[in-house]
DNA sequence: GACATAAGATACTACTTAGTATGTTTTGCA
DNA sequence: TGCAAAACATACTAAGTAGTATCTTATGTC
């Protein structure tokens, strides 16, 4: 990887830092070069603007991390329902990538952005869209092998854990961690039931 | 109403409102008082500060009426479970105080003011405890009466039902109503089967 | 090793921000 | 009706904001 790469993707890197923590908005560009100990030629040298770079955050950092760890798992699976479970016990159990205070960093910016730029909307919608029709997928997969009962609606059960992924984490910022082994025992009992 | 009081009322009708369209912080003092045709000396003869003003908002308006629609419906009720049901429904199909675009008022505080100030923080988590325990106390009620199986842990549902919504308003910023409609079919066989 | 360009640094601008100091007007009440 | 205090207005400040213009240094290529 060249030198110039380098410290782009370590502006992207710490800008993802501060933005999960602080919020997209709240994060200025004073905060980035600071915290990188860059100069603003750097950051403009690399990046058209603000905007720019956040959509670039999001495209290249935010959905392939979350892309894994979220959609994949639930390609080619045998067991649909354990495998969603699994999914989301890895999702809010990860420590490393997630803190229970500042919540998930693709649901951060969905809640902040969506409303007041249409761009960041449009990309964000791709991550949610696509992780609601893997989830759509497998429980239409699970219901030939009896595993779901047939008159389950698969879009119905997509919406149920998409919400309830998105607000457990809201409420992990308020009440903090314990409101995720809740929720995951509260999907365990759900998923069984389907 | 005193003039001076109205004033005061008339200035955190119009915060609140701006608020919940752009978030707190990018809410300046300046889009305050040019919405409401008022000046700097107004506003800070009124109000402190603006985090102040902020509280004053969550303690004064939003959770009041807050309160009126998530809390009150679910004491006192002869059918918990349809109540619990219905208190959604008109949380998510209430087109005046809410618009999907914007999500929820105080879901949305929760997300953005929850990691970075300890003090809204506690403000907010009052409402979410408060609402907490109205549903599970909804749930307890319903067990004796054989309304819910007895092994049902009241407070898993609870952290469900708020989880959903908390997510379901925030999925309905980036994909609209329908998440509502799709949220509210799954919310209905979830408590179904309790 | 020259030298063109890439990569980064410095110093600015124009604007916005929360908050203050001090002014003027309005209002209740003796 | 006079007048003190409440209610509001005006004009500032100091710090922060995204972005630009222009400069210097590093790097690959012939």
């Amino acid at each position: 990887m060249s030198k110039s790469t380098e410290t782009r993707n370590y502006i992207m890197q710490k800008s993802f830092d501060l933005i999960y923590q602080k919020g997209y908005q709240a994060t200025s560009i004073d905060d980035i070069i600071a915290t990188t100990n860059m100069t603003k030629g750097a950051f403009f040298y690399h990046f058209k603007n603000k905007e720019q770079m956040g959509l670039e955050l999001i495209s290249e950092l935010l959905y392939p991390s979350m892309y894994e760890i979220m959609v994949k798992p639930l390609i080619e699976s045998k067991d649909p329902l354990t495998a969603i479970y699994e999914m989301m016990e890895r999702l809010l159990n990860d420590e490393d990538f997630f803190n229970a205070d500042y919540g998930c960093p693709a649901i951060n910016l969905m809640e902040e952005m969506s409303p007041i730029n249409n761009t960041f909307k449009k990309a964000l919608s791709k991550l949610v869209l696509s992780w609601k029709d893997s989830i759509v997928s497998a429980i239409q997969s699970a219901q030939p092998l009896g595993l779901v009962k047939p008159h389950v609606s698969p879009e119905e059960v997509a919406v149920m854990v998409i919400s309830g992924y998105g607000g457990v984490r809201g409420l992990g910022k308020v009440i903090g961690r314990k409101a995720y082994t809740t929720y995951l025992a509260g999907l365990k009992s759900y998923l069984n039931q389907l």
